[in-house]
DNA sequence: GTCTATAATAAGATAGAC
DNA sequence: GTCTATCTTATTATAGAC
């Protein structure tokens, strides 16, 4: 942590903090000093601490969506479509751990215009699993069901493997992504011999 | 909110302002003037802040407890069981909103006491679902997969129904447990006629 | 770009009267 | 069981020097 680009450092070192005792009870004054300068300094390069956990939560909403939009590009089929959504946000919530963690348990924290933000990027981002849970049950490869209920409980369950995930586990994140990919598929999948 | 039990009241006003605004944001002096009494009142009361979050978490995880073993009671067949087992939480998870946010959200909020004893109440209720799970596997009703990754897939997701889920929404609770369940049940069991 | 010093406020908690 | 008054400390944020 050189003073190579202090304003990395300080978001760095908050995502460090607000995953580890919140954001309300991570202070000025503790980010200031584990990014090894005084607590007015912060104020250089963000204008309040609201400023830092909003960069933070915007920056993985960006990401998170610029990995969905690229995994899929040049994918046409719905089914893998599917797949590659489930495996693209399940590997996405345990490479980016802490700052997922922070994205969902913090979002309080902001102000109505921030806030307003955040939820629109996400509601979007939610929307794409929507399109293509929709389109398979038109299409007749998912199970007739209601689809915003599916997508509502495929996303919720495939991001709290934020919440669980141990790197030193037994099992790698592509195992992980890879289990969780192919029970949800299975989960919405039309039944074809079955009684 | 009348007087007739001053600690309930604090409790349920608490649950109201952790659930809106988070534990940290919360004051004591919030809780005070939404339950009608001064600040310093509060503390005939509880010994302190965190001994209110504490209260909640606790009661919480008993009633949650309490509802899967009422539910499970007599019921011998594995697949019923783990039907039982998630329709029950789901709906815990709908019926009781608020609390369980809270008891998602703020455990960071214990100091390490409280958080040991919440953490172990919580293990031992998990564990009561990888027993099932692993039994199904055993007995060859679910598919051969890792019995614990499952666990917590289907618990966390279960649990973030209290997340999206709203009282005013299309579906009733008993509509939604039902789809979660059938949703799991058919990502876990054994494939009959399958290719 | 970082420092020292300080303002302004709000927090959790206690003492003692009624 | 609830009140008023107060202690102590921590917080976010700003002013101005270097």
């Amino acid at each position: 942590m050189a003073k190579a680009n202090m304003k990395e450092t300080i978001k760095a070192v908050s995502i460090d903090l607000f995953y580890k005792k919140g954001y309300f009870a991570s202070s000025i004054n503790d980010i200031a000093r584990a990014s090894g300068i005084q607590k007015s300094s912060i104020y250089y390069h963000y204008s309040n601490k609201e400023d830092i956990l909003f960069d933070i939560l915007k920056t993985t909403m960006i990401d998170l969506d610029a990995n969905l939009e690229k995994q899929l590009k040049g994918i046409e089929d719905t089914e893998e479509r599917m797949r590659t959504a489930i495996h693209s946000h399940t590997l996405f919530h345990m490479e980016r751990q802490k700052e997922v963690i922070i994205s969902d348990s913090e979002i309080r924290g902001l102000t109505v215009d921030n806030y307003k933000t955040i939820i629109k990027m996400r509601d979007e981002y939610d929307h794409k699993f929507q399109s293509i849970i929709k389109r398979g049950i038109d299409e007749g490869v998912f199970a007739e069901n209601d689809y915003k209920i599916l997508s509502y409980a495929i996303i919720t369950m495939c991001t709290a493997v934020s919440i669980w995930f141990n790197p030193q586990g037994r099992l790698s994140k592509e195992e992980i992504a890879q289990i969780y990919t192919d029970f949800n598929l299975k989960a919405i999948k039309v039944e074809n011999f079955q009684e």
